[in-house]
DNA sequence: AATTTACGAAACTGCACCGTATCGAAATAA
DNA sequence: TTATTTCGATACGGTGCAGTTTCGTAAATT
């Protein structure tokens, strides 16, 4: 099964309008938001016709989920051979990507359609979060050996904590500077917890 | 100045009906959202006439704006004698507007919305979370004066983080039940950061 | 009483979008 | 070549909303 003959005749669909208006979509998105975004931009914008679009997807919840779901960030694990040095890094990448245009939108159409579409938190969790929160749990691994902090410390716990306070910042500060500040503090705070972490991460 | 002198003649505007504006406004917004919300929808609702609306708002971000603004919940700040109870009363008292259909919308307007009308995170912070932001700061220096947490603790610090999580408990457990109890688990962590706080909060 | 302003309801214009259909051209299989 | 399918572009009818105006009525001042 799940074969993907070619044998039916007739013109092949467009690998490069498809992407198109996936890239179309993503940038849309970023620029005005879930609701704001009308099919004829997204058609106008990757240059291709209505239909082209509808006969791939049924609606733009559609549309929007697939091109979330295809976007794929590189993700590094930082091995600086130090956790203040190490989250440093994690914190870098993710601030790139959540106070970006895109990342905001996103963020904010998971919350106002978290009833009527909560395939978007879906995707958001399984395609950005997870992989994220595992990163982040080798990291703190690599900490316990080397005795940075206590092994008893939950590292889902301590993602999830922090990836609250990052997106709390990203709404109420939205400076980027005061946000990096404010997520480092409270880090701090939260890895005193159950470490001997106290270092001063500025 | 800013004298309120009724010696206009005419019909005075109606009191009763800016009232069920307002509130048709928040029934609304909770249902639907921002975006889904038309101002006709409001005046049915409400009962008034749409000139009745434009008459005091020119645009529904105004009306919205006005409306949020005008809500307030009584904010008591639990004294049970232990960190650990008022901080539960704490946590069950932000569930309870959080959690709410209302509370939810709020946030994603606010987030979605953030460039064009900076305004809503404005007054959500002045006059949603700042006021709690206090109450918590009075409980957290009760909990000092009884040498349950340390001294050096910055109630500000533990405020943001503790939102920042349930806000992200919000978005990615929103059954009620698992929200309580990964809010009380990060919260638990957090403490333990600076304090002898080490108690089972569950 | 006369005037003035607000009221709810409804009608109205204008616009943006949705989803479908149609067109000639292009690209494939048989 | 012929049949089939997709392409971009455009047109179309339908719907919903914005914002204004009109209407008869209600509530105030002078």
């Amino acid at each position: 099964m799940n074969d993907i003959h070619k044998k039916s005749p007739g013109r092949p669909r467009s690998a490069q309008s498809h992407q198109a208006m996936l890239q179309a979509t993503l940038e849309l998105l970023g620029e005005v938001g879930f609701d704001a975004m009308s099919i004829d931009a997204i058609a106008a914008r990757a240059g291709v016709g209505k239909a082209t679009i509808y006969r791939r997807y049924a609606s733009k919840a559609e549309l929007v989920a697939d091109a979330i779901e295809r976007v794929r960030e590189e993700i590094v694990i930082p091995d600086t051979g130090s956790l203040k040095s190490d989250i440093d890094a994690l914190i870098q990448s993710a601030a790139q990507i959540t106070l970006s245009p895109l990342g905001r939108q996103t963020v904010a159409m998971i919350i106002s359609s978290a009833s009527s579409n909560p395939e978007f938190a879906e995707i958001y969790w399984t395609k950005y979060l997870q992989p994220r929160r595992q990163a982040f749990a080798v990291v703190l691994e690599r900490a316990k050996a080397r005795h940075e902090i206590g092994a008893d410390l939950d590292p889902g716990l301590v993602f999830d904590a922090m990836s609250g306070i990052m997106l709390y910042a990203l709404i109420f500060q939205p400076n980027p500077e005061s946000w990096t500040e404010s997520v480092r503090r409270a880090l701090n705070l939260l890895l005193k917890g159950a470490s001997s972490f106290d270092a001063e991460l500025h």
